[in-house]
DNA sequence: ACTGGCACTCGGGACAACAGAGTGCTAACA
DNA sequence: TGTTAGCACTCTGTTGTCCCGAGTGCCAGT
């Protein structure tokens, strides 16, 4: 592949991206000074469209980049955009301020939605890879229970448990200690072997009640690792122009389907670094004209979760890239904590 | 106010809503049957706009409704449109389906929105009307506490706590029992008058540590009512047409600041029913062309937080309130368990 | 390998003409 | 007094035509 070539398909993408219109030969050698003239140019634009790089949606408009012309773009020119000291600090400021994990999933997601103009997507930490902190019981009334399991990410899970028998504090006090005992510090996929024997050890008459907590647990943490995503900025969806909107009404209402969300954030390329997907690529039908940009994020740059960024193919990649690592880097200090 | 010339808005109001385009003399007569020609419409039409109801784009188009017409239209014309039993089931299918607080805010807002086809606001149950169920105080490390504070309403608050002294499980056990002891059963308002002695009567040794949870605990209840709202159904957006986007766009940013939501969601009228706030009756800049329809919800039929919905003036007003109505309804009675 | 020039092709803006919808008003009618 | 029919008038939005300009591919010359 021809130097130059390169270096006009970058002129026109980053064009392309900042005009949103198609980038003819003469103003491109207008803008960005090549040595050369636009004939030159003319000539090496009809490559790069042999190619399948570039296409011209009409004889007399000029040229668009095609996916595999961002797909080029993002793979061997674009360098990732490293933010402004301010942006930094922003987002320290900004997710510093939040007091709870909630709160730093709201925060992160707005973040990310107001840092990059577009859809921001961020996934919980998943509690398969993190540990058990805490699990506490607490009776509510007679015959039910609330359990909470505190997650080392600061997540917490809560159930209430219907009991058959009646709680006394003396079964709640045996309970909680032996729970604590089998699953503090370890990892929520050993939950379900560590608490096997608990059920046998317990004195016979609290037995029903162990039975049901322990099956809501197991419940609550291997069953329904379907994890909670938060999703915001879409009102950036009136910036990408009328257009796009057509295309994303229903793709947004399918978004609010948190499955497919899981499906766009999970489908992670090998490294555990930047993962770019643009248009087709993407798995989840409807998507042929957005691009995605997710990557992995956790505590000690373990990667548990994603968070990512959705939005046109037509956007700028080295920013939106550089954005999300940011927060993804900074957001796993936070939980490092 | 002549009995035909209300029969004559609420056509227009409703075939506006339906078609989107100004309704003119001539088609009101076709699609309803008044036994009147279109030239006594045109009439009423006249008076219409003399008394500032209705008004025409231009000169030869048909008249949309006014603000002012709207208001009349609620107030004097519309019925609340119930549920079919349709909508009734998936509401009941939807929300029953919920495992905690967090998963029942999220679905109504997805709920509410899918049903009104417009962009929902749910407002967490506030604390302060609330009651404290139970707290619980975990060592996490020798110097770190969590701190979880549980209201009837299963919404759960939680911080974490540096101590100034080392945390013994004595300590801690000391804490636990005083505090729930002062707090539990009375209502989240109470709970500063509530601690106000535990200091002085903790073992000296203990004091830093209860000094420093009391303190977090206050601001977590009293400071932090600034309430969680949850938004939802943005893309429907895109479904309200372009020149409405237009409008939005600045407004939907402004929606992700959560206390112009609170504003909107609280600026409750005197009965405790649906409220209808239309056009400039917001008065947050830049809803000129929303309206919004609230009305408040809690646990047995007491009104702790508020529910909503946003959309255009010109918006299909006796089913939305219908549906926020129902869903509200319903959201109390899963709260009152 | 690059450049200048040229003929060709469309898309889109400007403009005119026109059809249709809607209005207000007036005169007739019950 | 309230309703109706008819008529003249006023716009908007659509259609059709024309033309400009941006952009292209190709070719011949440096």
């Amino acid at each position: 592949m021809d130097d130059r070539k390169l270096e006009v398909l970058r002129a026109i993408v980053e064009d392309y991206v900042a005009t949103r219109e198609p980038v003819g030969s003469k103003a491109l050698a207008e803008r960005h000074n090549f040595g050369v003239s636009s004939a030159t140019l003319r000539n090496d634009m009809a490559m790069l469209e042999e190619e399948g790089y570039i296409v011209a949606p009409h004889t007399s408009a000029g040229r668009v980049p095609t996916d595999k012309g961002y797909r080029l773009f993002v793979d061997r020119i674009a360098q990732i955009k490293p933010l402004s000291p301010a942006e930094r600090r922003a987002i320290h400021h900004f997710l510093d301020a939040a007091v709870d994990l909630d709160d730093v999933m709201q925060r992160t997601v707005r973040l990310l939605a107001q840092l990059t103009q577009q859809v921001a997507l961020v996934q919980y930490p998943t509690l398969t890879r993190s540990g058990v902190r805490h699990v506490e019981i607490v009776g509510l009334t007679s015959r039910r229970v609330l359990l909470v399991v505190i997650a080392d990410t600061g997540r917490v899970e809560q159930r209430t448990v219907e009991s058959p028998i009646d709680v006394t504090d003396e079964a709640l006090l045996d309970l909680r200690a032996r729970l604590n005992g089998a699953v503090v510090g370890r990892s929520f996929t050993a939950v379900a072997d560590a608490v096997g024997r608990i059920p046998e050890q317990t004195p016979v008459e609290f037995r029903p009640l162990a039975a049901s907590v322990l099956a809501s647990l197991l419940e609550s943490v291997v069953e329904r690792q379907e994890d909670r995503i938060v999703m915001g900025g879409t009102a950036n969806l009136t910036r990408f122009g009328e257009d796009y909107s057509m295309t994303m009404g229903p793709v947004l209402e399918a978004l609010e389907e948190h499955v497919v969300l899981l499906r766009l954030l999970q489908e992670v390329g090998g490294q555990d670094d930047l993962t770019v997907r643009i248009g087709a690529e993407n798995e989840v039908a409807g998507l042929s004209s957005s691009a995605v940009v997710t990557t992995g994020y956790g505590p000690h740059s373990q990667s548990i979760a994603h968070i990512g960024v959705l939005g046109p193919t037509r956007m700028d990649y080295p920013g939106t890239m550089g954005s999300v690592r940011a927060v993804a880097r900074y957001l796993g200090r936070i939980l490092s904590q």
